[in-house]
RNA sequence: GGUGACGUGGGUGAGUGGCUGAAACCACCGGUUUGCUAAACCGGCAUACUCUGAAAGGGGUAUCGCGGGUUCGAAUCCCGCCGUCACCGCCA
């Protein structure tokens, strides 16, 4: 969530992010409403603060009275106790319901969009970062999208999927196995390369973790939730790997951090069924290597872009075509700051397909996770950063679809060692 | 799942009702000394909120796993929860 004092030093700003987001003027008064919330909290702690403080004095010197046999003047003291108690616990009161109110609202406000970030409402008003500057690869007739390709290969099954769990939920065999988890080793290796460090993490956390990185409340639907423990299901490694420095206070000298995972997804995407969601267009279970970055607030940006040329080496390196995406400020994310989207292009499905989300949360998520960093003598807020490299399932899409020839399957030539075999027929 | 013990600052660990935001030691940082390193000595070393101040700083409140209770006063007593460890049961 954003830092009150941010909030209280930077109103314009502040509210210009937000239309950037397309809030109206009258949701728009939130930010108003918190500032007001955030003045009856400050008077009420100040308040009941100095009413401690005189309890505190008159405690001392009840005990101090009791030693001298002072007994009468003892109890005297105590009755006045006695009435600061009454209104301490009103205080009390007034700063519990009013804090709880404040953080609720402070949850409803997204976070600022970077300066960069095009106006906008839907993905159609999305700016092309960088588009692909070749040529689009072109299929002879005949070519399959990749839900049929799996069938003539028996690489993947989503009917048995079905049978054993739920739609969504897509059973790989085979070399459509093997060639998942080439992929997944083949990203790992990329991002170790890279200089982060590899983590198997949970993949079912708890409230708190949730909470911290934005999942709760306002996700809370996305995420299948075992409710008898009280455990989610990660959506993203994201949540597991960002948590990991919850509560932390770092050295400046420890940035950045870097950190990679491979973990299952699961995402409930409730409501969205249709054409565009076949075969491995939008599952239920995909898989997908994650790296995060915690950085400090002057370089987080060109740790955003240092994420960016990763992600563009890897998807290089299978020779795809993809294009980068700015998102406008209707698409962004309720915790980013700033979002490149990447897309391949699928040639048998004419569409462009996301694959790669790469973010910096600024403090957003820092803030709620309380992770921050030694300044001198104070401590300041870290800025966190994420980014897919890359997400499986669409990946596997695009290269089934854009690599059939009528032998099978070519398998790009950096993944040859993570496959075993050159092609897939 | 059962029974028992335990949960104090970065670490070890003292502390059973007021003088304890918390001894001591270690680690860490600054300084003195030093041919270099080491040692020795001196000093510093939690977080959040808040008031005050131009600032440096100063004052207050809260925090000894978390939440509640008893009391004029709680790290210390009571209750609930969570976690850790040990043993038993079960088990990949």
């Amino acid at each position: 969530m954003l830092e009150l004092h941010y909030i209280r030093a930077n109103k314009e700003r502040v509210l210009q992010g937000l239309k950037t987001r397309n809030f109206t003027e009258e949701e728009l008064g939130i930010i108003e409403q918190i500032i007001q919330l955030d003045d009856t909290r400050k008077d009420t702690q100040t308040e009941l603060d100095s009413l401690l403080a005189e309890r505190n004095q008159l405690s001392k010197e009840i005990g101090s009275l009791f030693k001298q046999g002072k007994k009468e003047e003892a109890e005297s003291q105590r009755e006045r106790v006695a009435s600061l108690k009454a209104r301490a616990s009103e205080l009390e009161e007034k700063l519990r319901s009013t804090q709880e109110s404040l953080a609720e609202q402070l949850y409803k406000v997204p976070n600022i969009p970077h300066e960069s970030v095009p106006a906008g409402s839907t993905e159609e008003d999305n700016e092309v970062f960088r588009p692909w500057p070749g040529e689009l690869p072109k299929l002879p007739e005949g070519a399959l999208p990749h839900w049929e390709l799996a069938q003539k290969y028996n690489i993947f099954d989503l009917d048995l999927g079905t049978k054993i769990t739920g739609s969504g939920f897509p059973l790989y065999r085979g070399k459509g196995a093997r060639l998942q988890r080439a992929l997944i080793a083949f990203f790992l290796d990329e991002a170790v390369k890279a200089g982060y460090e590899e983590i198997i993490p949970p993949l079912l956390v708890n409230e708190d973790t949730a909470r911290a990185t934005g999942q709760l409340p306002d996700k809370e639907g996305q995420m299948y939730y075992v409710e008898r423990d009280n455990l989610y299901l990660i959506p993203t490694a994201e949540v597991p790997l960002t948590n990991i420095y919850r509560d932390v206070i770092l050295d400046e000298k420890d940035f950045p951090i870097k950190l990679t995972g491979y973990t299952p997804c699961f995402r409930r995407e409730a409501g969205s069924y249709g054409a565009h969601v076949r075969g491995l267009n939008r599952v239920h279970q995909f898989d997908k290597v994650e790296i995060v970055q915690f950085q400090h607030p002057d370089k987080s940006y060109d740790t955003l872009h240092e994420m960016l040329a990763h992600v563009e080496g890897v998807l290089q390196k299978l020779e795809l075509p993809f294009r980068i995406l700015r998102l406008c400020g209707g698409d962004l994310g309720f915790t980013s700051a700033l979002t490149f989207d990447f897309e391949v292009y699928s040639a048998a499905q004419h569409r462009w397909l996301e694959v790669s989300s790469v973010s910096n949360f600024e403090t957003y998520q820092s803030n709620r996770m309380k992770l921050r960093f030694r300044d001198g003598k104070s401590t300041r807020l870290a800025h966190t950063l994420n980014g897919s490299a890359l997400a499986l399932a669409r990946i596997v899409a695009a290269l089934l679809e854009n690599n059939q020839t009528p032998e099978g399957i070519v398998i790009p030539k950096a993944l040859q060692d993570y496959t075993g075999f050159g092609l897939l027929d």
